[in-house]
DNA sequence: AACCGCGCTGTGAACGCTAACAATCGTCCC
DNA sequence: GGGACGATTGTTAGCGTTCACAGCGCGGTT
């Protein structure tokens, strides 16, 4: 008749009573110190299984000195990319023990990070990821008022923090070349957002290429990233004819272009060819098919969240991690440069 | 020469000898009790600037019941839907107050949303937001070790739980009606995998739509939200002359449909209508644009978030909100059945 | 003049855990 | 055989905050 499971939720006091010990005991058992008997460690665990007990992590957190929490700062989460980076940082956080929590950056500023970052410092988290490819980041987190270990993903020049990238300079020389070795006498490019690390890397090794190879640099067109901002851009570049390659910043914006083209009658890959950038789930399947650049940003998850540890147990020196290298994919969008030349 | 700032953060001990009064009354004073004298008040936060103290929510936790943070349980973050619920739900959070710690699933089952809400029960969240539309997911919750406040999202039949969701039913039968509408005789579906509600529910709807349009009801055909299950369904559809209109469970099914239509000659919409669900950004500027659900994902999250907050209030009765609402998105994609029908 | 109540403030004890140190026991070594 | 030592366990003191319960001073009552 008695009421053997009391609503509150066992505690490691509990364990002790149960088990026959002190809670210090209970506690070395859980944290794995070696220094106990086996025979003890075992009555610990059956009376921890018995009732069902959980440490809290939050006295452990003010305890210790050290949470088990790490934040991550986004930005825009539905995007392929930061979503994508997210889920391989979270992943890796969870393999590792630790919990994550969440800050999604309104707006990419100095003050939205520099806030992103103490809302997590108040939790306590022991290390952040940043995944907020802002091109001033990097004097934000310098600005943070605590020194919480911090490490920023693909950011490419992050100002001497440390960083997980994937290589932008050498993806987008691999659609460049893909489309100059095609025959295409030069390559268009439809840029992100210039406040995006990311895509300024992009543009800049786009052009690196093109000078590099001896061609003339057409205009930049502007973007967003949005499959809209391609689709505008699109409607700009079909009435061109000197118009046979265009590289776009990232893969929603290939759709759009590719619509825009589509519509105005454009051939693809016959009077054009497109490459994109990221190989969304989607550009196997747009019409064309997208010749695309693949980041694997499940690595960069790993990566990242391995030096976050590595930070964690040496704050001293910065350890140093390769980038993460994109691998052309192509497909149907990108085909030889058509005899449409044979009438210059 | 001496040193203004310790390396250590200041605590509410240090901002109380600051300003000369006790550490109880700094408290009063964060937390917003009346009965503090202005003057006090004012000594208090000055102290707290000049301290730039921030109070720590881990000692916060332990001591107070409460802590200010939420659990979100979400699975592939990567797809549109649960990504821009994660995002409402964070944002309203935030404005709310509150920080967001997430766990992703690896796999939709008991096991996998069982062991999530442990891992955040150990974290001590004060209300868990569930955006995994795992058929199962009531089930889960049930066995849940103590009693946290869960709000379910987008779950159909939530077994009680409190839920918010998106109305599916009157999402697919928009769908199914606005084709029935453009003449034609009857729809057939791609389907979402089956162990999501969503999928099921818009599956139940469109079935029952037809039927109580007195049309023929066509075999359903598979899908697992991919484009590539799309492109499948489409691969087996082209062929077929009897299929004039297509529903798709969601947008990036309708991709890779659209995408083996146009392989296979099928034209879009002059042979056959194509619907979707959801409307991702890149459906306006899908091959052709197209018609689709729209769900607002962002008004759920607010809505989620709300929820949780009232079950927080009074946990004893289960507040009731309103489904969300989809509207149709009319696009391209879809078009008044065309003269085929003369031959027959 | 003693008393009550109210506005404001301080004191002590949790909250559940880890860290540092002390205690106990048996063993090893000379 | 005594003391040092290692292995194992217990004890005590925080971590930084909130909660419950006093205190104190002052104006108004009786």
């Amino acid at each position: 008749m008695d009421q053997p499971s009391p609503p509150r939720p066992a505690v490691m006091i509990d364990v002790a009573r149960l088990a026959g010990v002190s809670h210090q005991t209970v506690s070395r058992v859980l944290n794995g110190h070696p220094s106990v008997r086996d025979e003890t460690r075992e009555r610990v665990l059956t009376a921890v299984r018995q009732l069902n007990y959980r440490p809290n992590a939050l006295a452990r957190g003010l305890a210790g000195r050290r949470s088990r929490v790490l934040g991550v700062v986004s930005f825009d989460t539905i995007l392929y990319g930061p979503a994508a980076t997210l889920l391989g940082v979270e992943r890796a956080a969870r393999a590792a023990g630790y919990g994550v929590s969440i800050v999604t950056l309104e707006q990419l500023d100095h003050d939205g990070v520099s806030d992103a970052l103490s809302a997590l410092a108040e939790q306590s988290v022991a290390g952040v990821v940043i995944i907020a490819p802002f091109t001033n980041t990097a004097a934000a987190l310098r600005s943070l008022p605590m020194g919480i270990p911090a490490v920023v993903v693909e950011a490419g020049a992050s100002g001497g923090l440390p960083a997980i990238s994937v290589d932008q300079v050498a993806g987008a020389e691999l659609a460049v070349r893909h489309l100059l070795e095609l025959g295409h006498e030069t390559v268009w490019h439809v840029r992100g957002p210039q406040n995006w690390l990311e895509a300024r890397d992009r543009e800049g090794a786009w052009r690196s290429t093109l000078e590099a190879a001896g061609r003339s640099v057409p205009p930049v067109i502007d973007g967003d990233w949005s499959a809209r901002s391609g689709y505008q851009a699109g409607l700009r570049l079909a009435g061109d004819p000197r118009v046979t390659a265009v590289f776009c910043a990232n893969d929603q914006q290939a759709l759009g272009l590719l619509r825009a083209f589509h519509e105005r009658g454009v051939r693809v890959p016959d009077s054009v060819s497109v490459v994109g950038f990221d190989d969304i789930p989607e550009a196997e399947f747009m019409s064309p098919p997208l010749t695309t650049i693949r980041q694997d940003f499940d690595e960069v998850g790993r990566r990242c969240l391995a030096m976050l540890l590595d930070l964690l147990d040496s704050p001293v020196e910065t350890p140093v991690y390769p980038r993460v290298t994109p691998v052309l994919v192509s497909r149907a969008s990108t085909g030889i440069r058509q005899s449409a030349n044979a009438n210059s």
